[in-house]
DNA sequence: CGCCGATTTGAAATTGGTCAAACGGCGTGG
DNA sequence: CCACGCCGTTTGACCAATTTCAAATCGGCG
């Protein structure tokens, strides 16, 4: 695959960037290239690079001591992902995994050169930290989700932020989605077994249609009730 | 009380300020005062101003349409608040509400002050990016917490990082910490009950004293063990 | 001293997790 | 081209953890 400068404007930490420091990005990146399944790094490694995943899908993964894990964020292509360790000069390992959902490759840059770029250009850690904020709304609506909701509205919400972030209209019109059971329960802080009772529910009642590493939304506005539907339980 | 531009200094955010933008920013400032139990801001107000508690202790929760609430973290003297509104452009409402857990000053500077200093300080950008990739670790790590750790963990946790944050020790070198059960509950992600319950259990096993918006670690090392203990269960 | 809010505790209800077993679709190698 | 095996999925039964609700108790402050 043959890279641009230019096109490194999609991703929306360099929207603002000079077409000189989009070549100097390229030129100082290394573009590696996984399958499905591998990683591109793990929790605890050194952050020495940070990367825009250039095709493909990924995720962000944070595992327990006794290995459980929770999904973070699933990455879509021209998003910066790994990119922690250009900012803290401390701390200089990876908080989570980046695991390929498929088989994906990103651009690989130096950490200390994104960092070296930033002191002499306000604009590049303005616009990083417009994503920071991002991430942090996110995980603050996300703690007190699990906090405070049950299961079924999680799983429901979580199809709905798939589904925003890269879900794909198919013939019908219907809201196609690739993902596991287990995938699924990474992402909603519950179990396989538990997501696979709830959209077999759901089957039932007409709001999906389910099938292997796939949920199709042919009722998505039943989906946000369920999301939204205020209830005073727990 | 009457500050000193230099005092500014003790936030992480200003660290690397000059005096002049300390004065400038002492200058835009308002001091604000209220009782415990009032309220700097509420989730979905206008973003109009930024923080810096001065004196006394807050804390930052969000809630629930369903009226529940989570506790996101406690602030302490010379910690900023309310700042995602001086980064986002858009989307300009406070995402939580930040309440007095004791009489408490703050100093409020208007957002767009600090965004237009910010367009020509960047260390003012770098040092506020630093904070916030720490809130960001922060709240995943919480959030897999949550996800994976069962309640009794999640407490010990929560009071270590009260320990690390506001612990006080007190004559028999103990640590003392002043927060009601429902504080409690709210940071851990569960119920008053269930803290109250695991609290006395604790104090059965001579792991803590515990008393009216009180808690006393007298075995520190004993609440590590049950926050770290690994654990294959759950 | 009395009241109010915080706390404790019991008992019951419920959610969701765990485990085991069976199922099913799909790709692959013979 | 088809059978086999793998991996993801489904489902039932059981159970543990935690919440919910109610009621009693405690501790200060005014």
């Amino acid at each position: 695959m043959n890279l641009h400068p230019t096109d490194l404007r999609r991703v929306s930490v360099f929207q603002n960037a000079t077409d000189d420091d989009l070549s100097l990005l390229l030129n100082r990146g290394i573009l590696r290239s996984i399958e499905e399944g591998e990683f591109f790094f793990f929790q605890g490694d050194p952050a020495k690079y940070l990367y825009i995943l250039v095709s493909g899908r990924a995720k962000l993964m944070q595992s327990s001591a006794a290995g459980q894990q929770v999904n973070l964020r699933t990455i879509n292509e021209w998003q910066m992902f790994g990119a922690l360790g250009a900012v803290r000069e401390k701390e200089v390992t990876y908080p989570a995994t980046a695991q390929a959902l498929e088989s994906s490759s990103a651009l690989a840059i130096e950490s200390v050169f994104l960092h070296e770029m930033m002191q002499t250009r306000p604009y590049l850690s303005f616009d990083l930290m417009q994503l920071m904020t991002g991430y942090i709304q996110e995980m603050q609506s996300r703690y007190r989700e699990l906090a405070t909701e049950k299961v079924e509205r999680r799983i429901a919400r979580s199809l709905l932020r798939l589904t925003a972030q890269m879900g794909v209209k198919n013939a019908q019109g219907h809201i196609e989605l690739a993902f596991t059971r287990q995938d699924l329960a990474e992402m909603s802080g519950t179990t396989l077994y538990t997501v696979s009772r709830t959209l077999s529910e759901w089957e039932r009642l007409g709001l999906v249609q389910t099938g292997r590493e796939r949920v199709v939304l042919s009722n998505p506005h039943g989906i946000v009730q369920i999301a939204e539907e205020l209830d005073e339980s727990r």
